[in-house]
DNA sequence: GTGAAAGCGCTAACAG
DNA sequence: CTGTTAGCGCTTTCAC
């Protein structure tokens, strides 16, 4: 068990002080004006000891730690580790770390996540808000804490925010069904008041009332989609035998929904035509491939990454605040084509 | 932006000395023999004001951060997502954070991710080791930081270990096709020597020799998958017409395996049983529904957790090292229904 | 019972 | 150009 060396041992080993050794490493010797052999010198023998600085007290000194946190809403759901992956990528290019937490979208458990990770000291937050963090929000704002958020906002707050264009995505997909034949479209969601359900629901109703068409909305309780979920759509279609196609206003609602169909042995789309809001890696897999309205991952996570190393490297008291929307991609697959009349 | 207090604000405020705070907070206030009042009155000023300690400056001091690192192969992996989030469940219910790395199974990117957190005095690893991590783990262990490697291991190096019995897992997944009148099974593994490949080859070894069976056995490169994992499936299958079920290696494998079969138009089972090492959530819903061998995820994390939490509290400087081996379940579906002769 | 003071390892004024 | 020194916020020994 090797003892861990100092930048003071270093600095005794070498018969010069502290600060030298300090410039040195932190590559100021040149802006100081330290002597190229003195500064060889040292980092040569660093090198060859392994010096390895104390992150802790370097962050205990300078307010920062180079980790950023990311706050989601389960990183075992598909869309939040790929964007967890990518975040990772990217802010490790800039010498950051990250360490996320999953708030599974409740707010008491965001809450103290958020206070935990501020206590650490993070560099910044990129969080995907659950419901009534506002206060918290404007908390961190007020301490000058850079922020992305992304998926959802507040529209109370004025954040550095990263969504899709859910609205108009939405009633793209809607419209898409439609298109194909289908006049009786459900529209299976969230019972929620977050901003990226609520754009969905407008999106579809848009393109709804557009046709002159009737809407057909069951919203299920987000915590409860993985007890009842599948009851709850198994319902909802035996209630309204007119349903000829279901958008699903996110992934996991797909997959329950798909399971809802596959127990009331409804063909897909023979007897039902899908479109899944946010895609999965296995919707190409499925027979048929279920179409869907896909987030461009690797695009809102580069744009949160630079929204918040803006933030960072920004000194401007008064930064403007930046709302970013990536337009959604749809990916036709063979759950939505063209319905035939019979 | 309120400033942050510290301890000293709180001991000016009240009068009292730092120490007495410091004392108190630390729950230390019976043990050293303060007054009650005082104790009192620190604790509800603090509560008052909502003081929070500074995490860095006592790290610093006590060389702990009640942060566990945890390295795994790609946080957007279903397996390794999940046991994420059992871990992190888990920890947080022992006052600890998880930080996570990806490691892409590369040697290299290993080794950076270690040394960075190990510099950030991480309480302990949890670690899924690509190959040729030895001599670091074995640094980790010589500077006496708790360590436990999962999924795989050395068997050069004593170390707390969590595993699934993959040779007898493999062995049995291979017997249930047979049972089920396959005759020429085929394997998609990964061309790598950890333990968990090599031992799940085994296992089907095992399971093929048995029998007088003749073994296919297609090693793809890790790397590669991604790229050409499909056409390398395809290719093999071409060659070897006779193959009439396949077991994969890993539940991506099956992944490209599926697609494979699509584009050979090959149905499962009819033309081809498939069996995967790996449960995905998504292989119920695949029609047909894709047979699998389970890790037992949430057991397997609590393993690791009180693996890890047993270091950390021992003070035995020689506890001796412990290996788990968990036992897989066979999650029955069609993909391996029973082949009927023709 | 309570307080003063040392020090964890590092950075950055400030001096010389 | 280089060294001295004062902390960052906390814990803990030792003294009163």
């Amino acid at each position: 068990m090797k003892k861990k060396v100092s930048i003071k041992d270093i600095a005794a080993q070498l018969n010069i002080s502290i600060t030298t050794v300090s410039l040195i490493l932190n590559g100021k010797s040149k802006q100081v004006g330290l002597s190229e052999a003195q500064t060889e010198r040292v980092l040569k023998y660093v090198e060859e000891i392994g010096y390895k600085p104390n992150m802790l007290a370097k962050s205990l000194r300078t307010g920062k730690t180079k980790i950023i946190c990311l706050l989601i809403e389960d990183i075992a759901d598909p869309f939040f580790s790929t964007v967890a992956a990518h975040v990772e990528e990217l802010l490790n290019q800039h010498g950051y770390k990250i360490i996320y937490g999953s708030t599974k979208n409740q707010t008491a458990k965001a809450i103290e996540l958020i206070d935990l990770f501020r206590d650490r000291h993070v560099d910044g937050f990129i969080i995907c808000p659950p419901e009534g963090l506002e206060s918290d929000i404007t908390g961190l704002l007020n301490e000058r804490i850079p922020l992305v958020l992304f998926d959802r906002y507040y529209k109370t707050i004025d954040t550095d925010t990263v969504i899709v264009d859910n609205l108009e995505s939405a009633c793209k997909a809607v419209n898409y069904l439609i298109e194909h034949n289908y006049k009786n479209i459900g529209f299976v969601t969230l019972d929620s008041e977050q901003t990226q359900m609520q754009d969905r629901l407008q999106g579809y109703e848009k393109a709804i009332t557009d046709h002159g068409f009737t809407s057909y909305i069951k919203k299920l309780s987000f915590s409860k989609v993985n007890q009842t979920g599948i009851d709850d759509i198994v319902q909802f279609l035996t209630e309204n035998p007119q349903i000829d196609a279901l958008f699903f206003g996110t992934n996991y609602l797909t997959l329950k929904g798909i399971e809802a169909l596959d127990r009331l042995e409804l063909s897909i789309p023979g007897n039902m035509g899908v479109i899944s809001f946010d895609d999965h890696d296995v919707f190409k897999l499925f027979k048929p491939g279920i179409t869907a309205m896909a987030q461009p991952i690797s695009q809102i996570s580069e744009q949160m990454v630079n929204l918040l190393l803006e933030q960072i490297d920004s000194t401007e008291a008064d930064r403007k605040r930046k709302k970013i929307i990536v337009p959604a991609i749809i990916r036709i697959r063979q759950s939505s084509v063209t319905k035939t009349d019979n």
